[in-house]
DNA sequence: AGTGAAAGGAGCGATAC
DNA sequence: GTATCGCTCCTTTCACT
């Protein structure tokens, strides 16, 4: 399992397969100047060495009758015990699309998808305000989104 | 430009694509319960209505480099102009992967990629901090990743 | 709407440079 | 390491149910 960094056309590959997860590979090697066939090889080198975790559609989620999105900071009991309680119903809620560990005053923040206030209420006190060891939940509200990248700023 | 309901075959489509966006259409159509044609059929309807908007490869960030991901909070001065300055603004910078209007004492919430924290330094400083209008910047940086989903709770 | 067959093209291995 | 060949399978369209 040597690592040998990325060379410039490891980056072309990674940068199109963000931007359009579908390229067949034929088209992907002509953008970046491979012929197909190293080309293909360099993606499975890339999966394989797990540059590349997966493909994902990615759905309209207002289309889709998800109105409501929700950013999450949760304060919790903090002991290994609780953390990991917490971690594991957090991974049963599907609602919740992200979890991340925090520095500042609160522990988690989370985002949360819904189809309205409704659910969210369902979510935020049947659900998070049940696990033992959450303190304190702050929810702020999406009112519009300038800006959703799944991206990374490989072009710098 | 019609828009029927979304039938129970759509929403296992859209389901399994957002889990693997790469399912070639027979694996697709299996999984789903169609034969290929009228499978892939409904793919492209999906897609021209928009419920599919792209796909993307998802990559890892850490082992390309970006160790450092930060929420950014902003409060800027409250005008039609100074906010349609802003967006283009934040727009215009990759390291800045997501952008929400959000309800809240803060206008904007950020989501930031960065290999370190000297690039976070300059892209607060030398970037955000700049655009005209800005009055408050708070960071909080991820200490580590419960769970980051790209994918809507369409099982629900 | 779904099925089935047929043509074109892509993936992917083998081989040569 | 990269390119070319060739076979197989998928994709995609069309006619039919």
């Amino acid at each position: 399992m040597a690592k040998p960094a990325l060379d410039a056309a490891d980056l072309r590959i990674l940068d199109a397969l963000q931007r359009n997860g579908r390229l067949s590979n034929v088209d992907l090697a002509e953008q970046v100047g491979l012929s197909p066939s190293p080309c293909l090889r360099r993606v499975r080198d890339l999966e394989e060495a797990g540059y590349i975790q997966g493909y994902a559609a990615l759905l309209d989620r207002r289309r889709l009758g998800f109105g409501v999105v929700a950013f999450v900071e949760v304060k919790i009991d903090q002991n290994a015990e609780g953390d990991a309680r917490f971690r594991q119903a957090v991974e049963r809620i599907p609602e919740v699309v992200s979890c991340f560990v925090m520095t500042g005053t609160m522990d988690y923040l989370l985002q949360v998808v819904v189809p309205d206030l409704d659910a969210f209420a369902e979510v935020s006190m049947r659900r998070l305000l049940q696990i033992p060891g959450v303190k304190d939940v702050r929810s702020s509200f999406v009112l519009d989104v300038v800006k959703h990248g799944t991206a990374l700023p490989l072009g710098r």
